[in-house]
DNA sequence: GTCTATAACACGATAGAC
DNA sequence: GTCTATCGTGTTATAGAC
């Protein structure tokens, strides 16, 4: 009796949440195009017509989801981020601890209710096929981060210019972004994983890639040649 | 007159060439599951059925699709690696020249017909949304090749465990699809390329992947972690 | 070989009862 | 809030004329 109102608003509550929970794991494993609303909803227990009910289209469904999957990892990036940097007292971080900050937040916030990286095969989805829908949505969630980490590392790398930070940025999320996906359950299947980064937990990944990353980073500057816009709308 | 043959033969070719050409490219830019034989045909001046009529089925062209933008890729790889290996005559070859054998031929080889990098795109896709098709042709494409990499590696740096060349690997993998994934036109709206890696041709790229990735290689290895298969199986 | 026409089916979205 | 039933649209695949 007393909980005749509370169990209502409880579950609409838990509705909304399974949606978006079922609405992850079935876009990550099916494809965002290839999913029905009549998947999602199987696999959430609920309605064909609550998608609509609680989202207003497929499309709003896929923005929840996104924004609901990205916003925890770059939240924690930049806070690690911040800390580190303040702790340099205006100084340049050390390039290890701002490799970490990029990596440990992407390897620990990754991780779906079924334990697999169900973020992750969806972020290398939305990366893979670009659509206005969710280019909009990556730009909202990733252009602060982006900013803050190539300022922090060109700080912490003075000998490279620019464009080569920007480069190397692109490598390090590059490596990021493979060995999550290829750690999910579901790319079990694919070639090149047959030694199997089997034995293998989170703190381990965190520091193979915070290494590696390092390591790339530190590589001398090629000498000049990317950063030559002036070559650009020059005869 | 004395073509009325030879002209109907090279229309067949050409209308399959036509399709498999156009296919890569819709592939790439709408996603496979999305694309549909109409825009297929459409784009290859060719009619709605005549997928049904070259190719047995969209499975069968998409396996032809991606066999041929994959294969030379590969092809060229392995031919570089052995190269190399044959050089240096039974001792191990140069971590520069194996890093080198399998970034250069993906960035030379992974352009469209019209000078994009839609092959990259489409490997990006089929990583990100294992199906059972294309697993199975990723397999067959790409198995040999990294079996003969990991060896290759692990011959130039004998200090690291075959789980963390494996590791690494897998790192440089992830570097090389981002930023050639990045350098696509159609990926001119994703986020953290405001910089944009824009005047920068491909023997550029080719030396700024391959310093990058040589140094995360070299880096000293973690301790003991990765490779105890042991620990699992036991309490 | 190329084309038109259509069969057979699945989708997202919604209206309206409960 | 939840459900059923259905509308309108778009898909692959194919049959059969040319």
């Amino acid at each position: 009796m007393r909980d005749s109102k509370v169990g209502r608003i409880e579950k609409e509550i838990d509705t909304r949440e399974r949606l978006l929970d079922a609405a992850l794991r079935v876009f990550a494993d099916r494809g965002i195009d290839a999913a029905t609303l009549r998947e999602i909803t199987e696999a959430a227990g609920a309605n064909i017509a609550s998608v609509n009910y609680y989202f207003r289209s497929k499309d709003e469904l896929t923005r929840s989801v996104l924004e609901k999957c990205l916003k925890p990892v770059n939240d924690a990036r930049l806070a690690a981020l911040q800390q580190r940097l303040a702790e340099s007292k205006g100084g340049a971080a050390a390039l290890e601890d701002i490799v970490e900050a990029l990596v440990r937040p992407m390897v620990e916030h990754s991780v779906d209710s079924r334990g697999g990286r169900a973020p992750v095969r969806l972020l290398l989805q939305v990366r893979a096929l670009p659509r206005p829908l969710t280019n909009t949505i990556l730009a909202e969630q990733f252009d602060r981060i982006h900013r803050s980490f190539l300022d922090a590392f060109a700080k912490a790398l003075p000998e490279l210019s620019p464009a080569e930070i920007a480069l190397r940025y692109d490598f390090a999320r590059g490596a990021i972004m493979q060995i999550l996906g290829d750690l999910d359950p579901a790319s079990r299947h694919l070639p090149g994983l047959t030694v199997g980064h089997s034995g293998l937990d989170d703190e381990h990944v965190i520091q193979h890639l915070t290494r590696f990353i390092s390591e790339g980073f530190r590589a001398p500057a090629l000498e000049a040649c990317a950063h030559n816009g002036a070559a650009r709308g020059r005869p």
